[in-house]
DNA sequence: GGAGGATAGTTTCATTTGAAATGAAATCAA
DNA sequence: TTGATTTCATTTCAAATGAAACTATCCTCC
C-alpha cells in the first residue's frame, strides 16, 4: 500500500521560497553585474554602505549576512577599485571603518535606481497591500526560523 | 545637498526575500543535515523523486533549480549510498532515469514528516489566508522575476 | 603590570562550485 | 548514408567558499 503523498513540494514553504528567493537575486544581479561588474558580496556591501553610512567590517557582516572572510575579500576588491575607503579605527584599533568614496557613492546611487526600478516592476501586479503583507510575514518567517534553529541546535549538544 | 535616499534595505523586496530564505533554509537544513547526513542538494533530489517519482538528470535538475554538475554529484553520492538506482534510458540512451530505492524511500519518507512538522511550526503564527497569500504571492514574484531576465537579456545582445 | 581571555579582521587550505569543454547519442539535412 | 547540429549527462579546471587557524589589539581581574 502506497504511503499518503504527505509532501508537495508545490506548497511546500521552505522549497517555495529557496526557488522564488533564487530567481529573484538571479535576475536582479544581472542588471548590475553585467553593467557594473559587482559580485552580489560587493553590491550588497555598497547598498549597506549606502544606506547606514560608514560601517566596521563586522558591522557589514552583521548586516548583510555575509560571512567575515567574505566581507574581508569584497571589501579587498571594492578597495582596489577605490569604491571604499578604510580607516583604522581611532579608539579600537582592530576595528576597520568602511566609507563610500565619492566614486563610490555614485556607482551605489546609479545601481539603487536600477535596483529600484527593477523592484517596481517586479512589484507591479501586487497591491500595496500585498506588498505590505509580504514584508510583514518575510519578517515574521525570518525571527520564527531563527528561533526554530536555535531549539534545535539546543537539543543537539 | 546629499542626496534623498530612496532604498531601505528593511523594505526592498528581493534583499529581504534572500535574508529570509537563506534563514528558513539552513534552519530546516539543521533538521537533515545532522540526523542523515544529506546536503540541501541531495535533499531537493530526495524530495522531487519522492514526489513526483522516476526522473531523468535533467528533469531533477529543471525541477530543483540546481545547475547540472550539481545534479551529478549528488546522484553520484547518493546511489554510493544506495539511495538511488540509475537505469539507462531506452529510448534515448543518454538519458539517466533515477528512482528511489526501497531504502531512500524510507528515508524520503523519515525526512519529509520531519520537515513537515518544521514547516508547521515555522508556519504556526501565520492564518491560513495568510499562508494561501503568501504562496500566492512567492509564484507570482517567481514568474515576474523570470520575465524581466529574459528581457533584460535579451536587451544586452 | 601582566597573564588569560575575548574580539576584529585576515589568511590558510581543503572543499565546493559552476561555466565551459567533452563525450556519447540522437536528430536533422542533403 | 554521411556530415552537421543539437541534446543529455559528465568531466574539467579555475575560481569561490568557509571553517579553522592566525595576528593584532583590547579588556579584565588578580
Amino acid at each position: 500500500m502506497p504511503m499518503p503523498e504527505p509532501l508537495s513540494l508545490e506548497t511546500f514553504l521552505p522549497y517555495r521560497l529557496a526557488v522564488t528567493a533564487s530567481f529573484v537575486s538571479r535576475g536582479l544581479s544581472a542588471v548590475y553585474e553585467r553593467r557594473f561588474g559587482l559580485s552580489i558580496a560587493e553590491w550588497r556591501i555598497l547598498a549597506n554602505l549606502g544606506h547606514y553610512g560608514a560601517l566596521t567590517a563586522g558591522a557589514i557582516a552583521t548586516h548583510s549576512t555575509l560571512d567575515k572572510p567574505k566581507v574581508t575579500r569584497a571589501l579587498q576588491r571594492l578597495h582596489a577599485r577605490r569604491l571604499v575607503s578604510r580607516k583604522m579605527g581611532r579608539k579600537d584599533r582592530r576595528e576597520v571603518t568602511v566609507t563610500l568614496t565619492a566614486t563610490g557613492e555614485r556607482i551605489y546611487c546609479d545601481i539603487a535606481a536600477l535596483a529600484l526600478a527593477w523592484e517596481a516592476q517586479l512589484l507591479a501586479t501586487l497591491s500595496i497591500s500585498e506588498r505590505a503583507a509580504l514584508l510583514r510575514t518575510l519578517a515574521r518567517l525570518e525571527v520564527g526560523a531563527q528561533v526554530l534553529k536555535q531549539a534545535g541546535d539546543a537539543q543537539n549538544d
